[in-house]
DNA sequence: AAAATAAAGGAGATTGTTATCCTTTATTCA
DNA sequence: TGAATAAAGGATAACAATCTCCTTTATTTT
């Protein structure tokens, strides 16, 4: 569904809305460790999405990763598109650049409702509303 | 949402389908300008959903891809799990591989209303069902 | 100011997907 | 039987996604 840039971006900024709430700064080998995901590959990630404004970062010591309140607020959706575009909310499910309403492929309008249901969902997810589920073991980030 | 070739192989079948649905067996090289496709690349996508058992085909002069009735009857569900296999119905959308029920990852259950949406329509679309849309001009399989 | 810390950045390796080409096999038709 | 046709199969190229390593920059602490 997603790529798995987005995929651990999405695990990554959870698991840092997490740690922000407990009034942390949080490091990279943590963050790898904490959503169980390649160290080096996640720092790329991120350093990406701090140039993109999706995170905050401060270096040196006892620097790392944290949300402000925007960021805290952003939607799963918001993360989706600053990573893998909008694609996945807009694409055409048989890949047609020219697909729309007036040039429908043959599952258009079967697709859209599922899309739109998926957007929905997403935009209504808040990365910083996660942190009681995950504290109460109710959901988990790793494996 | 789907890999290319799944793309590619759903636009071909439905193709095919009409085709069929019109008597004819159809080429390799009519299939790829049919569905604006790489030749060579839907060539090889089809062999194997060929050797699969998803489309059939006959060598030789007036040879081609044709559908049977049970290939005509099969859903884009089946066409997908044939090309992509069915993580896009059951995998997890943070890609955690032991996310479930018991185990869930944050967005769980969400996303799984949406992934059994999704794959409902799939499974309700039969691939010999869009002749007539197509026909009438309601929908299209190019660009 | 120097040392330590941690992210930023650049460059490259690995892997998987997408795409192409060429040869072989099966079938039809003359 | 021989020529033509069309898919099957094998090998490989091109490209993008995933992942790793190393150096640089910014910040804090002593």
């Amino acid at each position: 569904m997603f790529s798995k840039t987005c995929e651990y971006a999405i695990r990554a900024l959870i698991f840092i809305a997490q740690k922000t709430n407990e009034g942390n700064r949080i490091g990279i080998k943590e963050i790898a460790k904490g959503i169980d995901s390649p160290e080096h590959f996640i720092a790329k990630i991120l350093q990406e999405l701090s140039r993109k404004g999706v995170v905050q970062s401060a270096k040196g010591p006892n620097g790392g990763f944290y949300l402000d309140r925007d960021s805290m607020n952003q939607s799963l959706a918001d993360v989706i598109r600053a990573v893998d575009g909008d694609k996945i909310f807009n694409g055409c499910g048989l890949g047609l650049r020219q697909c729309s309403e007036i040039q429908p492929c043959p599952i258009h309008h079967d697709f859209k409702k599922v899309r739109t249901a998926l957007r929905q969902m997403l935009e209504e997810a808040k990365v910083g509303t996660f942190t009681e589920a995950l504290e109460n073991s109710l959901a988990f980030l790793k494996r």
